[in-house]
DNA sequence: CTGTTAGCGCATTCAC
DNA sequence: GTGAATGCGCTAACAG
């Protein structure tokens, strides 16, 4: 006996399926009787009701789509576990879908986000902004069918949804200012994730700190970095370590790697160039010297945009979209220089 | 206009919805004026056909769950992602679920997959096998169902079913074999992952191979970890670092830990005490010194995980179970002493 | 108390 | 060429 349904169990009993289905549900409707005694062969033989068929009927999944650029990234996988200890806690499962940085596979995904598997997305999109013009259609369409969505980190203002982002403008000041109050005058920037607003937002922050301090800016020192290219060849060709004594990293393994780097030349950190980086994850805390980090908090992330996307699902949420920025906080360790007393 | 379905199409040209349904897969039965005019609509107001209708018709979801037991170890993710580039290719969805190294919550979720939401499972289970067996039934409900199951790392001989394993045990010897051909004598172990049959077998490895090398087992040297409790105590208290001189540990975030307590310690790595950890990550590839580690290529078990599991849904495997083992390899970095020449 | 009917959205017979 | 009928598995409104 294959396959265990109401209705085999109808035939079974030579009853109607909704007295099954009645019965099942415990419906007073149904004389105790008849009601144990279903209850207890459907009980026997596993009987689950189909979800497939309940989705049609409630015309929804309890299930969310969460789209990441990339797997491997200990920040998105910390924001997806946080996500997920929200949605089991809530009753929903989660779909996971990773872009692999390509747009191609972002509209792919997005499309099939569309067809009604699931209640609502949360997503930070891969695309820069230039780009995400010719495809913000496919977002549009989510909104079209009324599928909730919630975006982080990586947002754009060309979608109108709520947001979950982190103060990157603020974090990279702060970073900044760090440096300088430790005793850095020349602060070069190593951004590895040029195609995002991101990046820039982080930059504005930077340049705001230095004039806040009254130190010149300097657009050299600002190193855009192909993750497709060698690092360091990039930054023996960008970058003249010489003439810096800090260095300002966009993301966790690229500040790791610039410190083997930067080491490996002969350069001592903090003493000769101070670090820090942004994502606090296991590799930070681990180097030598544990590096100075900015954490963005990954899995508090997640676990907001979850509550703000169930709760506009479940319409707990009529009010106008709102952008939450979490605040970071710099996790100092020993690849920055003490503060002066 | 919401909801765009057949109906609301066929209504909107005053046809049958089967009509609309034909004109949209192309029959030819349609003449093609409407066709081509019913088309250009549903394209226009981007109509898609509801998933969950589908589902329940073809009585398949084309959706698989995977089961791990905990989402912030990168073996787990590196596998996760294996299996959702092969996934994405043969044109599945992945359903992702975190036990959190729970079993209660590892049954909820065999019991929410049982329900007819995905055509399979890949699970690497959280239960040590003295547990298993009061919660095996929950396997065999999967099987029940005639819903097929890849079990990868921690696997049972309790439940029969495609499984994809490492071969702990060889891994293991050859670590072992490793550290005595550089030099070690005392070699201690430390497991944190007890509840596992997979830390068994790792002890036999390295047992086998003492014994082939003519050195004494000392039952000692073989440290349980409680991931709850305070690693640097727990060691302190159950290891006389004074006595040893290799360290094989069975994960990779365990294996930076003890690496930092034996240098704070004040023994230096790999003279005074060689390491050797399991798993491959990134945390390995940049602690200092660079660790010697044995990879078990999470993301090769997840790609043949993967395709075992779609070929038993689309019944392209009609043979028995099969259990494929897949190699590890040392990756030799500088815990460990150089070779002798 | 129990059964009949209808419908979720779709594709697939089979009539006309 | 087009449409009505059937069913996937289930629940709910309505009869009896």
């Amino acid at each position: 006996m294959s396959k265990i349904t109401l209705k085999s169990i109808a035939s079974h009993f030579k009853v109607s399926v909704s007295t099954v289905s009645k019965a099942i549900n415990d419906s007073h409707e149904i004389s105790k009787e008849l009601r144990e005694s279903i209850k207890e062969y459907a009980k026997a033989n596993h009987y689950k009701p189909n979800r497939v068929a309940l989705n049609l009927l409630n015309r929804n999944t309890k299930t969310i789509g969460v789209v990441i650029p990339n797997m491997l990234n200990y920040f998105f996988v910390q924001v997806l576990y946080g996500i997920e200890q929200v949605m089991d806690q809530r009753g929903y499962s989660i779909i996971t879908c990773s872009t692999n940085e390509s747009i191609e596979k972002e509209i792919k995904i997005l499309d099939f986000l569309c067809s009604g598997s699931v209640d609502g997305v949360i997503i930070s999109t891969v695309a820069a902004e230039t780009e995400l013009s010719s495809h913000v259609q496919h977002f549009k369409e989510l909104q079209d069918k009324q599928i909730p969505m919630v975006m982080f980190d990586r947002v754009t203002d060309l979608i109108d949804c709520d947001k979950v982002i982190v103060d990157d403008l603020e974090a990279a000041y702060r970073a900044t200012i760090h440096f300088i109050e430790t005793g850095c005058r020349k602060i070069a920037v190593v951004n590895p994730i040029t195609n995002s607003s991101i990046g820039r937002l982080r930059v504005e922050g930077y340049k705001k700190a230095l004039q806040e301090k009254g130190l010149p800016f300097d657009a050299d020192l600002i190193v855009p970095i192909d993750p497709k290219e060698d690092l360091e060849l990039t930054l023996s060709i960008s970058l003249d370590l010489e003439k810096i004594d800090g260095i300002l990293v966009f993301d966790e393994i690229t500040t790791v790697k610039v410190m083997n780097m930067v080491r490996s030349k002969g350069y001592q950190i903090p003493k000769d160039i101070a670090i820090i980086g942004f994502t606090n994850g296991e590799l930070s805390k681990y180097v030598s010297p544990p590096a100075t980090m900015v954490s963005q908090h990954g899995k508090f992330i997640g676990e907001n945009a979850a509550n703000i996307l169930i709760d506009r699902i479940e319409g707990k949420n009529t009010h106008d979209f709102e952008t939450k920025i979490i605040k970071t906080n710099l996790v100092v360790r020993k690849s920055t220089q003490a503060m002066p007393v």
